[in-house]
RNA sequence: GUCCCCUUCGUCUAGAGGCCCAGGACACUGCCCUUUCACGGCGGUAACGGGGGUUCGAAUCCCCCAGGGGACGCCA
């Protein structure tokens, strides 16, 4: 039996950290059994789904590359579909018609809470015979009222539910439309889905939606309900606790291979092994190796896995990637050093690619300011010789002279004419340079920025050098 | 409140009765490398929620308690 699995995210609003892990770990189970991984929109409830949402969930499975092989499938267009189903249970005795008003349902959940009781319908409507004048009724499951369900998850094992504590459902909304448990159950009956891999806060459902399998002739798919993810506190992963959106993780410059990595290994593991990729991790991963308890997001480990990959991948490749960046925060990257150059000598000092956009900003654009701390430590009185002396040295190369190892030379000779150490000429070149952001070695450094750039930054820094200190 | 689930370093986890006075990773931290910032290397601090059993022996099995989470909707 080929193996399908599916994610069916409610489009009322973008793709979420949680989301995306579930997303991952069904289509890696599809992926590692040569299965199909299906995308369905659950966007029954029309008043919250949105179209906006829908393109954000696609957009977030597209960035991080968690490719679909069915669908995407909308539940707003199989309404004719559920209605049939619908009027099937209602025909063979398995749905009834429910004309309880909200008011009475409110009455008896305040009853039942009060007198310590789980709140549940009492199945008044069960086996009415009237049809009150003027209300819309709702579509209730019947539910088996004695025995036991248990639900075999692949990840929990054997979970019992008994009936009695299940009550009958909504299946369908005094308007006509099907409701959420109604609709899981036929589409992925209908779409021959073999293991449902969703959040565990679906646990409970599970009992009702076998029940409604059963009664509709059908064989319950294999469960498994991983663990949530919660925020630093705890509480259940929100705004509050940071980024949650997917996407704003795209715009604070993290690479999709990192957030998949670090997604993984929330609630899986292989031995003592941290880095995957997703090649690696379609091999390695299995469904029933997922622990069981709740894991806490850890925006650190993200960062250091998004370091990783920073320095891992090919540097053409995070040049690519480093490009729209640069883009986004203005930086021409088109005037000056090849920016694979850049990211070959930046990239282990960033843990972003917004950071490594900023870092490298110098190399394209001149900066505002000097940082403080830099310009107090090193643009002093004392350093105006070696800076003279420097521009004179690098004044004097040409285009073909121009490079590195000569340029390593030029600042030792500057120290040893001047008879004071590398530093004296390295700290002051360096801040003159760069302003004061982190950057590689002096002569890199000097090199990449180019000849007239790095002439102008040094007059730059003798005129600041000269009115901070009048003669 | 009722039902369901969970419980190893601050965090992610390894561990499926002796290999564990508990291993790895992030974070923190000491030293080394480095005349910037980093990277890197070598160390360090730090955990089996509590109580009962079972067993020669328990982080691992059983029971109870506590704590946390989830569900209880004409949301999904």
């Amino acid at each position: 039996m080929t193996i399908r699995t599916r994610f069916a995210p409610s489009p009322t609003g973008y793709l979420h950290i949680g989301g995306a892990r579930t997303a991952l770990f069904s289509w890696l189970y599809a992926r590692r059994h040569g299965g199909a991984f299906i995308l369905r929109i659950e966007d029954t409830d029309l008043e919250r789904s949105t179209q906006e949402s829908v393109d954000a969930i696609l957009q977030g499975m597209d960035w991080l590359g968690l490719s679909h092989d069915e669908g995407p499938f909308y539940q707003s267009r199989r309404f004719d579909r559920y209605k049939e189903v619908i009027a099937g249970m209602l025909h063979s005795g398995h749905a009834y018609h429910c004309y309880c008003s909200k008011e009475r349902l409110e009455g008896l959940r305040a009853e039942q809470m009060a007198t310590k009781q789980k709140p549940r319908y009492d199945g008044l409507c069960r086996h009415r015979k009237d049809v009150p004048a003027g209300v819309q009724p709702v579509v209730r499951f019947r539910n088996p009222d004695s025995g036991a369900v248990v639900v075999d998850d692949r990840i929990r094992g054997k979970v019992v539910f008994e009936n009695t504590e299940l009550d009958d459902l909504i299946i369908a909304r005094s308007d006509g439309t099907p409701t959420y448990n109604l609709t899981v159950v036929v589409d992925d009956m209908d779409m021959r889905v073999t293991h449902v891999i969703r959040g565990d806060d679906h646990l409970n459902n599970t009992p009702r939606q076998i029940n409604i399998l059963r009664a509709l002739g059908a064989t319950p798919p294999q469960y498994a309900h991983v663990p949530m993810i919660l925020g630093a506190d705890g509480s259940r992963l929100s705004k509050r606790h940071g980024a949650v959106s997917v996407m704003q993780y795209e715009a604070d410059g993290y690479l999709p291979e990192a957030l998949l990595n670090y997604l993984v290994r929330l609630g899986w593991s292989h031995g003592d092994r941290e880095v995957f990729s997703l090649q690696e991790m379609t091999e390695l991963f299995d469904i029933s190796d997922v622990n069981k308890a709740a894991s806490t997001f850890n925006p650190e480990k993200l960062l250091w896995l998004n370091q990783h990959y920073l320095k891992a991948l090919p540097e053409e490749d995070i040049a690519r990637r480093l490009q729209i960046y640069m883009e986004r925060s203005g930086i021409d990257a088109g005037k000056g050093a090849p920016l694979v150059e850049v990211v070959r000598a930046q990239r282990e000092r960033a843990k972003t690619l917004v950071e490594l956009a900023q870092i490298s900003a110098f190399f394209y654009q001149d900066f505002a300011q000097y940082d403080e701390k830099a310009a107090a430590k090193s643009l002093v009185s004392g350093a105006e010789k070696p800076l003279s002396l420097i521009y004179e040295k690098l004044h004097s190369m040409s285009g073909d002279t121009w490079g590195q190892e000569n340029i390593h030379k030029a600042v030792e000779n500057t120290g040893a004419e001047l008879g004071v150490g590398m530093g004296k000429v390295g700290q002051p070149l360096r801040t003159a340079i760069t302003g004061g952001a982190p950057a590689p070695s002096i002569d890199l450094t000097v090199y990449l920025t180019g000849r007239e750039r790095a002439l102008a930054r040094i007059e730059r820094a003798l005129d600041f050098i000269r009115k901070k200190n009048p003669a």
